[in-house]
DNA sequence: ATGAAGTGCAACTCGCAGGTTGCATCCGAC
DNA sequence: GTCGGATGCAACCTGCGAGTTGCACTTCAT
């Protein structure tokens, strides 16, 4: 019933690096993303590893290459139970709503 | 920029099992929480310890009893994050703000 | 004022997650 | 074919987080 392992997988500093990474740039490789961070390719390959164990990315190989994208639907989970757990909070719920309706806004 | 504990709070289980306890049922002491869950007091003090931390939960002294309090305003921060990693999908966040304006239908 | 219920603090164990190194393997280019 | 870039796998080290136990301290009741 409540098996949430994407705020496992959020938990991480560096998972959630690489989330925004993939996000902005787009696909890229492990090697590439170990590139631009300070560890790593093989802990960069564990986290991807996590990341797609929890749905959040997936990966896509293209010749001697392995691309990674992220798969943002499993965040749904991850607000839903936030939204449950805030659902008492009705006045503070529709402050949640209106940062979600303007995230640029930050 | 990016100081989001709020993610490292829940993401464990036994916090999250706290948490939701708190806001269905109200405040509650820590021996109070201990005695329903499979844990000892000094567990849960702990981890209501890293839920204050996170910001997500007061504590207040009644008496020789003190209270914990759920506050879910952090969890917006979460929101704001996640709609940020999503923002590039806008179809997707679309689907986000509907779940979430009904959270209730699960 | 004394005993019980509740909280606070400290030391300790233990498992696992994050990270590293080393090597084997696969695939593309020349 | 063979050389280099890229991935895959395995063993290993290390620190921290979750949980426990034990004891000192506060507070209400009788």
């Amino acid at each position: 019933m409540s098996g949430e392992p994407v705020f496992a997988a959020l938990s991480d500093a560096t998972r959630r690096t690489l989330l925004t990474r993939l996000a902005d740039g787009g696909p890229a490789t492990a090697t590439q993303l170990a590139a631009e961070l300070p560890i790593t390719r093989q802990a960069v390959l564990k986290h991807l590893e996590a990341l797609r164990d929890a749905r959040l990315v997936t990966s896509a190989r293209a010749g001697r290459e392995v691309r990674y994208t992220v798969t943002p639907e499993p965040l749904a989970d991850a607000v839903g139970w936030i939204a449950d757990v805030g659902g008492q909070w009705d006045s503070r719920l529709a402050a949640l709503q209106a940062q979600f309706s303007s995230p640029r806004a930050k």
